[in-house]
DNA sequence: TTGCGTGCAAAGGTTTTGCATGGCA
DNA sequence: TGCCATGCAAAACCTTTGCACGCAA
């Protein structure tokens, strides 16, 4: 399945993508990694394969805002998540952070259980502020006045 | 709270969102409405409001796909949300759901005691297949086996 | 030679922004 | 008069697509 991405390009930015398992990144963050390290990859190039990954399954992407980029992420097919994992997004800060909680999986088993709905933790993210920005300033949620 | 909204065409346009709450709609479907209606409204002027209500929790932004536009849906600020409530949406028909229920509750407390992460719920959607797409076809989310 | 991966540039679509206008207080 | 909502158009941005080139079989 790999070899599929047995090309010039497709093995080393499957290879890189890999060794950052657990990170997302935007396809101009792969670019800009590639041109410092003098050997670019186009952007079309990046978006086709990363296309392609997708559809198989190894990699996940994710789209937080419609003005922001996509983010991708490593995951391997089925390797790496026997455990469920989700995302949160700070509102604030915009960071997308990783989580990984057996807590989720009765999450998921109360989804399914009670409103026959069969979650897909990998596409589902979390909406709210984080632990730093919500220290940094007495942030809340409470919508304005 | 609403009042922020009567000018001209804000009221007209939370009015709107109001009679289809419920459902989501996108801003280019927004201004045909009102178009075909014989006062239309400029995309600007739509992205101007929906961006304030959105700050005000009176509406929901949804980003399905980078390419595609977001989709907004009324959901009235707290006035009906006493309880906690998200929303998931269905993968295969693209229905957006409105769910209730005491667990999620839970899941707040508990993001926010071992995860320091303030959930914001109305912002947050589950991705997924609903059961009437479950029943009707195959599902592939399964990732483990 | 043929096929295909690749890169550049243009196109396509969504959203934001700058600026001038007009309504309302 | 002054403020602000509004609309138009341009800009900004992300992503896709068209096309030609060059490497590999």
């Amino acid at each position: 399945m790999a070899s599929k991405y047995k090309t010039r390009q497709g093995d080393v930015l499957l290879e890189f993508l890999r060794q950052r398992q657990g990170r997302h990144i935007t396809v101009n963050e792969i670019c800009a990694h590639f041109k410092a390290q003098g050997s670019p990859i186009g952007v079309a190039t990046v978006y086709r394969h990363l296309e392609n990954m997708v559809k198989d399954g190894i990699v996940n992407k994710y789209n937080i805002d419609n003005n922001s980029p996509a983010c991708f992420e490593y995951v391997g097919g089925e390797s790496h998540c026997e455990e469920v994992c989700f995302h949160y997004k700070c509102e604030k800060c915009g960071k997308l952070v990783h989580l990984h909680c057996e807590e989720f999986k009765e999450l998921c088993a109360h989804l399914e259980q009670h409103h026959h709905f069969l979650l897909d933790p990998m596409r589902t993210v979390f909406y709210g502020i984080c632990a730093e920005c919500r220290t940094s300033a007495d942030q809340r949620i409470k919508r304005r006045k």
